[in-house]
Order: C-alpha cells, then sequence, then structure tokens
DNA sequence: GAGTGGTCTAGACCACTCC
DNA sequence: GAGTGGTCTAGACCACTCA
C-alpha cells in the first residue's frame, strides 16, 4: 500500500489535502491501525523490513515513524526481539503505573489496596460531559475507589467513563480484577489510555472525604484532576482524586 | 579530533573505558563543550556539517546526538538558520517560562510582580545542604521571594543556592532584573538550569506565610519542593515554593 | 543461524532563511 | 545563491534473542 511513489515530494504528495514528511504518513498510518486493534496490546506488530515493504518505504523511514511512537509511548522496541504495543498491564512496574505520580516520602513503592465505593450508571453532570466531549446528560458511569496503603486511605478517586465505551463494567469485575484500571480497561474494553492532562491544587477536605480518608474536616489535601485520552487525542476518562499529601508526594520531572 | 577511526565499533571502541555509540560519545563531547561555556546560551552551535568534520563522523551521526539533545531542551533546532543553545532569556514564553507549570484557572497567563523579600548569604541547612550535594553549613545564599498577580499574593518561594556560584547576588540585582530568575542566572552567574525534580504536597499555611500570602492560616497551599540541576546532573538550586491555588492550577501532562 | 532492532555511512534532494 | 536543518534512500555491519 504505497503512500507516495513519486520521489519528488512536492510534485505528488502537496496535491494531498495535508502535505506531511513520508514518515509522519508512516507513523498516522500505524496509529490508526493500532486505534483499529490490527495488533494489541503486548503483542509485536510486524517488523521494520516487514513494514518498509508493505508501506513501499525505505526501512529508516518507517525507523523513524516508530522512533516517534516509541518516544510517545505507544509502542516499546525491545533489541531482538520486535517492537510491542504498549500495554498498562505489563510487567515492570513502570510501564504498569506510568501515570501514577504519587509515590512514598521514603522508601521503595508499596502496594496499595482498592476498594470500590460506587460504580453506577448515571448523566453527566455538565463539565464532566464537556471534559469527555458528550452531550450533556448523556451516560457515563461513575466508579468512586478509595485507595489504601498499609490500611491508610491514601486517595479517594471519583472517576466519570463514558458508558458507550465501557458498557458492562460493574463493582464485582472491578472487585475481582488485580492491577492497575487501565489495564482493566485495555484488556477488557478495548480502550488504551495514551496521554492524560493534570491539573493540580490543595484544597479543604470537605466532612464526606475527609471522613473517608480518615482525616480531620478541613485537612489540606492534594486535588487531582485529570482528563485521559485514548489515541488521536479522543477524551475517554475524567478523574478527580483526593490525596493525603502526609506520607506521600506527587513527583513531577522538569525538562 | 577524531572518536573513533575505526569502523568495526568493538575491534577499537571496547578497549576504552566505556564503550559507547559513537553519537552517545559525539553528545556527551557537546555537553562537555556546552557545560564549559564554548557555545553561550542564545548563540549558534557549528552546523551538522562542520560537527561531523570535527569530529571526523558521518552528518548522521552528528544529527542524532542533536536530535537528542533538542529532545532534552539543551539545543534549539531552527530550520534554514541553526542549532541554537537554549535560553531562559528567550522571546517564546514557552521556552522562558518552562519550569513554570503553575497557570491560571482560565485565561491566559498574566505577567506577574516579584517582590524580594530576603537575599542573604547563610549556612545551609542540613536538608538543603544534601540536596544541593554540599557540606552541611557552607555558605549558600537564601532568597525568598512573593510572586504576585493583579496585587494578590500567588506564591512564596524560599530559594536556596550555593553561594560559591552565585557571588554577588543581591536584593539589588535581583530587583533591577526583568523576567525569569533562571534567565539572570544563566546570563549573569553562567549557571544554566536543565532539569528539576518536584515534589508536591498539600498543606496547611502556617502564620507567617499565610500573613505574607494574604490567606488565614490553616488555609491549604500547595507545597512544591524543587531541586534544580544543571549540566550532568549537579544540583545548584533548592526551592520551595508555597502557592495559593484557588485560582490557578499546577499543570501537568502525563505521557 | 536466522531474525530483530541499533548504529553508521554516503549521498541526494527538499524547505527554509538570509543576503 | 549559499548555507542551514529536514527528509529519504540503500546498504553495511553490529548486538541481542531465541530456537
Amino acid at each position: 500500500m504505497p503512500v507516495a511513489t513519486d520521489r519528488s515530494p512536492n510534485a505528488e504528495r502537496q496535491r494531498d489535502a495535508v502535505f506531511l514528511p513520508l514518515y509522519k504518513q508512516i507513523k498516522s498510518l500505524l496509529v490508526q491501525r493500532l486505534q483499529q486493534g490490527e495488533w494489541k496490546p503486548g503483542e509485536p506488530i510486524p517488523s521494520e523490513l516487514e513494514l518498509a515493504a508493505r508501506f513501499q518505504v525505505s526501512q529508516g523511514t518507517v525507523r523513524k515513524a516508530v522512533d516517534e511512537l516509541a518516544a510517545e509511548n505507544l509502542l516499546v522496541r525491545r533489541q531482538g526481539k520486535g517492537t510491542f504495543v504498549a500495554t498498562h498491564q505489563d510487567q515492570e512496574p513502570r510501564a504498569q503505573y506510568r501515570f501514577l505520580r504519587l509515590v512514598p516520602d521514603d522508601g521503595e513503592a508499596v502496594p496499595t489496596q482498592s476498594s470500590f465505593l460506587a460504580c453506577r450508571r448515571t448523566r453527566a453532570p455538565a463539565d464532566v460531559a464537556q471534559q469527555l466531549a458528550l452531550r450533556s446528560g448523556e451516560a457515563v458511569i461513575y466508579v468512586r475507589r478509595l485507595l489504601a496503603v498499609g490500611g491508610a486511605p491514601l486517595v479517594l478517586d471519583d472517576i466519570w467513563l463514558p458508558a458507550a465505551l465501557f458498557r458492562g463494567l460493574t463493582s464485582e469485575r472491578l472487585a475481582e480484577y488485580r492491577g492497575p484500571l487501565y489495564g482493566l480497561f485495555e484488556a477488557e474494553f478495548g480502550t488504551r489510555m495514551i496521554r492524560a492532562d493534570e491539573r493540580i491544587r490543595a484544597v479543604a477536605a470537605a466532612g464526606d472525604v475527609a471522613a473517608l480518608l480518615a482525616v480531620a474536616p478541613g485537612s489540606p489535601l492534594l486535588l487531582v484532576d485529570r482528563v485521559s485520552y485514548t489515541y488521536r487525542e479522543q477524551p475517554v476518562e475524567v478523574r478527580r482524586g483526593c490525596c493525603v499529601t502526609t506520607h506521600y508526594h506527587y513527583h513531577n520531572e522538569l525538562f
């Protein structure tokens, strides 16, 4: 399936609606196939040489496309083995908890316990609907989860998901699943989280939240508002987390 | 100045103390020259062809080294013009305020007013000394700065810098300088911030801090503990910021 | 040993910038 | 038009993995 057989880029390609370098076009085609589920999370994609043959370009061009996708964490390269679709169900914890920035002040990451306090179908509040690019009042699944470590509550998450994409998500399935939520989402619902935006604030704990987190009302909490996106910048999760940061902190690296 | 004239990498290079791909070696040499100030912030580095000739490698190899340095924000490529040393004094605000993640909840970034409440030479507290890789009690410069927007206090920063690197930093120089602090640091003291680690918590405002930020004691504040590094992972700044997040939030993007 | 990604080269041509 | 970074190719060889 040639993308542009002509060697002089402008001659053939500038007539296209959008002119892009070959490797960007290849990249876009790869994302399209990922989105369509041609290769599933954890599976290998075809080798560079095969992709080069398939797209009628040189290996170097495929390479550059794959390099960028690997840099964006959509693909994972493993020398000698192949290139794999990134997954939240991976073995390595850094891949598994890629989006978890809350870490203990000292010592290593400790396994957390999840308990699900709610999981029900409801109508999207206006702000949530807007962030999910849904019409106001459209069906969403609302989940409330308490994360604890060593019995001490750490995070209270309120999560909204488009009901259309997560049909069949119940408390039972949530409770029985081991590992990160995003692993469940991609394995059971075919929705893979690629990117997220977070807005972070300090707030005073309201009464009900304070009770669930076992802190005094008015205690300072870290409020993390997240919107997660799947392929092609499609928003698929709104999450509001209240975190107790007495022994944990949010870690971030600036470049 | 050849890095490895031999074409078979292992034959010659594996005898070296560390074996690295050619482009990593080039990259390291470039960082070394940046660190030594051979090319100053904002200035162009030699063209790819010239570097290739100088290091006795192909343009492609230089290119890969420069690509990585550009990805790490040490260099900035501009097509048709050249490759430049990144700077905090740049025109574009996104480059200028690269490390500022605090943004207004709505609307565009508004210019802030800095006032410097303290700037004095003192001994490093134990924790600061450790983070700066100094001996406990070694001389540091302590700066306290209040950031306000439209007259309303927004951030109170406490900053510690190794006195050895920032000799001559005074309240006067701070007050008369326009633009980001890191611009002053790189222009006047030759220390360029490359990377930073941040630890973020929610805390209750203590009395003195609350007064300076014009909030009630006990109000929730975002506490941002930052350690900044210059070339070669050398820590050169410890900063503790207390932020009022009623109309601003800390923005972060996860990949 | 076959197959995969990783490095390196040499050369062609393109797009952009500035004189 | 000269010089710069940006794209693309073709081919060689290397390092790693696994059967």
